[in-house]
RNA sequence: GGCUAGGUAGCUCAUCCGGUUAGAGCGCCGCCCUCAUAAAGCGGAGGUAGUCGGUUCGAUUCCGACCCUAGCCA
């Protein structure tokens, strides 16, 4: 059998900070995607990591007195230890400060150049001394920095260099229109389009040297350092070199336009194929209140994986998270969903099945199930309805409480039993393995509790009081 | 301010092109059962579909204005 190739990136998170629970839903996206590819025999690439470059990074390891390397070594370590509580698969964690993705964002650069796509031009900004760096529009309030709000603001300007991002726009249109599949959801797609409906202008993509000094040189001028996204976007080609172009691009929505539109036109001019799905998801809240450092809420995927452990959360995420619109997160929200479908659900079914099996050894049978296919959930899956995929499986395991109940098995014995548990067992197993891209620990642990001599039912998913 | 998306039961959402009493899951209340984690099963309460106008025989569904939420404004 011919096997796909199958590869998924995540957004590469930023290193100023560590990671919060906001960050998480993507992460564990990619993870279904990546653990049901591989599963389906695909050979699968899972990629994330962090950006690392930029005066943003650089002022908070100046704030407390480090040095650009060693502060994103260490926010780099923490983001990973975060990732890991999720218990995520990822094939390999980038750094933009990676030699080799270096080396690839120069080879990229000139590939551009080559194209005749960059060119000097003059940037001016409104530029903060104090935050040494050039401000948007979101981040000026009253025509002040928003960080310092007694210092006026520097009208500066600058030679850089620049991409021919214009040029590219009947390009983007056409792919867009011609692609539906190339953006998703729908109405993000329709979102991009109206917005190049406006039409696109040239982008700086380098900043002089002496005012963003960490960053990787623009080649051929090591008076300039390429900006953000020139040197970040470009991680999903070196990450994986042999998986180019990507199957799935997961991003939150408030980086949608520049994969959307400025990431295409750069793999144009560079002459790389282009990805076959962007897909981006909205933002998390947390009980009601957007996640911000400034109002003191900012929690990390490790404390509420300690709290209720990895798997409930995962199923949270998966069936509650902002997939398509932005969605809340509270533990009084993750309390209800794990009593009401994990311990009620899931972790009883497995006590009820494991009990009328208990001792029993019922080796042959699981060897007939197992298959973790189904055409199903396979369809919602590629549609990224990750909440319809985990109610298909909830329907199935509705249907074997179902059953247990109409053919009442604890008031048979010996052949009368097992004719039913010759049912379940199998069936309980098949749905574990399509549990698995969702629940990776809880699935191995129906399987094991099913293997062989059949243990004693301990709750898989105590009730929460 | 501009552009875009969204506002349907307490919560999360479904209602294809306008048309009988707007549905589901969770939560809540009641009943019932016990193989099971006081779980499963059955029944019930609960919505003037953001607001106001317009088009129509008829609008949650179309049009307009306004309000609220979110993202972007390079």
């Amino acid at each position: 059998m011919e096997k796909n190739r199958f590869y998924v990136t995540t957004a590469i998170d930023y290193t100023n900070d560590v990671i919060h629970i906001g960050h998480a839903y993507q992460k564990v996206v990619a993870d279904v995607l990546a653990r049901y590819h591989r599963r389906a025999g695909d050979k699968t690439f899972f990629l994330t990591g962090t950006d690392e470059h930029g005066s943003t990074s650089e002022q908070s390891a100046k704030k407390v007195g480090k040095e650009p390397k060693d502060f994103v070594d260490e926010i780099a370590a923490e983001d990973k230890r975060q990732l890991d509580s999720l218990n995520l698969s990822y094939d390999r964690f980038i750094r933009t400060t990676d030699p080799d993705h270096i080396k690839t964002v120069e080879e990229f650069y000139r590939k551009v150049e080559r194209n005749g796509d960059i060119y000097k031009g003059e940037y001016s900004g409104l530029y903060c001394v104090s935050c040494e760096s050039y401000k948007t529009e979101s981040e000026i309030v009253d025509g002040h920095c928003a960080v310092h709000s007694t210092k006026e603001l520097e009208k500066v300007t600058e030679e850089n260099y620049f991409f021919k991002w214009e040029k590219y726009a009947p390009f983007l249109k056409k792919h867009i229109k011609e692609n539906p599949q190339f953006i998703q959801p729908e109405g993000r797609r329709r979102e991009i389009i109206s917005f190049l409906e406006q039409g696109l202008e040239d982008i700086t993509i380098s900043r002089q040297k002496e005012k963003v000094s960490w960053g990787i040189p623009v080649p051929g001028d090591h008076s300039q350092v390429i900006y953000v996204w020139f040197d970040a976007l470009i991680n999903y080609i070196s990450g994986a070199p042999d998986f180019w172009p990507a199957d799935v691009h997961i991003l939150g929505k408030d980086n949608l336009r520049w994969h959307a539109l400025l990431w295409p036109a750069m793999l144009k001019s560079a002459g790389y194929e282009l990805p076959k799905t962007i897909y981006a998801h909205g933002f998390l809240s947390l009980a009601g209140n957007k996640i911000s450092k400034t109002l003191g809420n900012v929690i990390r995927p490790t404390e509420l994986v300690e709290k209720f452990g990895v798997d409930p959360i995962r199923y949270y995420l998966i069936k509650f998270g902002p997939q398509r619109e932005d969605a809340d997160i509270s533990d009084e929200k993750i309390k209800e969903t794990y009593n009401a479908d994990l311990a009620n659900g899931l972790g009883n079914l497995v006590s009820r099945v494991a009990k009328l099996a208990e001792g029993r050894n019922l080796d042959s049978l699981d060897k007939l199930a197992s298959t973790g296919s189904s055409n199903d959930l396979r369809v919602f899956i590629e549609k990224f309805h990750f909440d319809e995929a985990l109610g298909y499986i909830w329907k199935g395991l509705k249907q074997l409480d179902a059953y247990i109940n109409m053919n009442k098995p604890w008031e048979e014995k010996g052949e009368a039993l097992d004719k039913h548990l010759i049912f379940l067992v199998p069936q309980l197993l098949e749905h574990a393995a399509l549990l698995e891209p969702f629940l990776p620990e809880t699935a191995e642990r129906i399987r094991k509790q099913f293997t062989g001599r059949i243990k004693p039912a301990t709750p898989l998913f105590p009730r929460l009081g």
